[in-house]
DNA sequence: GTGAAAGCGCTAACAG
DNA sequence: CTGTTAGCGCTTTCAC
């Protein structure tokens, strides 16, 4: 591996006129730049980018922090946010964390170590250590998809759940549902709050009530969404329409209700949240809350590349749109 | 941020010594270790990762280079490759080319620059432009589920696939169908001729032969498997079964034959390969090959480890057992 | 327009 | 057991 001053030795120069040379060609004399870019070709000279981003003091890596990357949803919000990185000269380090607080905090740890410049949290943790916590404020970090827990200082991209959830809701039970049934994820999510309180709100305004019996919590997987639906299939009053909170846990439950003999969306009307590819091709084909993950995983990074480079947020808490997509997993009375 | 240099002021000691306290702590004198340990408590020091790793002249990175991140059967290659990289120190940067080769060329060229150490490619392309080619020799490479084409000389972790195939078109054979119908990939790719080849095996041990209009390419995506089933519907003679080279493709055409009135496997068995996890919840749920994905990913790091250690590869060409999955879609006439 | 030299933060070789 | 020093590869003053 040839290094500048293998070049410079070459070229009959000095190592600043080579790196000048490759920089700021107009700041060296035709001649010499010519007799560089001739060593550079002879020497097959690739500049060490580690040693430049040493010196300048910033690794041009940022850490994405992801419970699971085959989940299609997270994969396509890291597929925007890689997108967004490369054009600003950015890598993704994958920081894949299984659930695993250690394996978070190692890869928190990163953004203080220098070997990432910043971090965009998918989860809902604060993702450093215990020891960490002080000097972390010093790393630049985004929270995208879900907010973290009992703290709201920090950046966030996400969807209006919220609204969302009102949205679908609203249009269960203006198609004729009467029972909706809901499949959350775990009750500490700030994002489960925020897509429950978007059901109560529609419930509310037709004067309804969310049965406790029909309120289930799963975990974002498609087995829990199966186990779920069975769950509600022992109810001696089942709901007309079941609302899952993400794709997969919906398609979980159409299993499990066609197993049992129910057919979709006849017997029972389903939803899910997030429109994952496959949603799309489900039998029936199923409704669900779009949500825009790539431009979110763009949008995240952007804010991050901001706060990398000392620009203030215009929009330190940034909410996107969904939008109702109507398959034929739900019925119109 | 504070530095070695830092602590050791604050100690009253060398650099050398704080570095020692804390790579080598049984090296420095006990109360002298007490005495650096106090000080990067007190100054909240931690080493700077990027420099440690620029005077070693080694990243701790490696380049994933993937078609695309939101693949469910790559994704979990990837996690397979991240759980193996972080036990062994390294860190993954994520690669998704989008099928550019541009892209593709630009992440390849981080293992020229030091940005990392090594290379694991899962897709067909040699990933280096033809200027970086030559240099690239000494950039360690790993090629997973895919190889390169026209070229065996980097090792390769990849499934029977011919095995896989032909077992698969066997169990199609021995249930009763006459008539088998594929949908491929690219007639590019090695795999695809792989897993022809073992079509064909089962195939002509059965005196049969591949009928050239049961012979559709798709591009491994849903909607190329709807088209594909599309394709098929249009011929005068139906087969009774198809084969279709992954599970998004099966799933794809899966919707296309119900859409055209076909029932599943009663009117027309669908097999898929991969085993993704929708595979189980499809209506119904899909005969498929299992890969061992996760598998296929750390293997694939764990060789990559060796050649970035100089060590010898027991099996440049290591070859992972499929499993056959029977599941609803295919009938048992 | 170009060269010499310092410095980024850390480790390791060499003295003491 | 500990300090001094050199050096990893590059950029960036500061002189000339």
């Amino acid at each position: 591996m040839s290094t500048i001053r293998m070049v410079s030795k070459l070229a009959g120069v000095s190592t600043a006129t080579v790196s000048r040379a490759l920089k700021d060609p107009e700041l060296v004399a035709p001649e010499t730049r010519l007799k560089v870019m001739a060593a550079v070709k002879e020497s097959g000279y690739r500049p060490n980018q580690l040693a430049k981003n040493f010196s300048s003091g910033r690794s041009y890596n940022v850490v994405v922090l992801v419970p699971n990357v085959a989940n299609p949803f997270f994969s396509r919000v890291i597929r925007g946010i890689e997108q967004e990185a490369q054009a600003k000269g950015y890598a993704i380090l994958l920081g894949d964390t299984q659930g695993s607080v250690e394996r978070e905090q190692e890869y928190a740890r990163m953004g203080l170590t220098s070997q990432a410049d910043g971090l965009i949290q998918l989860d809902r943790r604060f993702p450093f250590s215990e020891e960490d916590k002080a000097l972390a404020a010093s790393v630049p970090f985004v929270n995208a998809c879900e907010r973290i827990c009992n703290d709201s200082s920090y950046p966030v991209v996400e969807l209006d759940n919220r609204g969302a959830a009102r949205a679908m809701v609203q249009y269960l039970l203006e198609t004729g549902h009467k029972s909706i049934a809901v499949i959350s994820g775990p009750a500490e999510s700030p994002i489960v709050r925020d897509r429950l309180a978007g059901m109560q709100d529609a419930l509310l305004a037709s004067g309804l009530e969310l049965a406790a019996e029909h309120l289930v919590a799963g975990d974002f997987s498609m087995p829990s969404g199966f186990a779920a639906a069975q769950q509600l299939l022992q109810l001696s009053q089942m709901p007309d329409a079941v609302f899952s909170m993400n794709d997969e846990m919906a398609i979980g439950a159409m299993a499990a209700f066609k197993a049992h003999g129910l057919r979709i969306p006849k017997d029972i009307s389903v939803a899910g949240f997030d429109n994952i590819e496959f949603s799309g091709y489900t039998d029936p084909a199923l409704t669900t809350i779009d949500q825009p993950a790539e431009a979110i995983g763009r949008q995240a990074m952007r804010a991050l590349y901001q706060l990398m480079h000392q620009q203030p947020l215009a929009q330190p808490h940034l909410v996107l749109p969904y939008q109702l997509v109507i398959r034929g997993s739900t019925r119109v009375c």
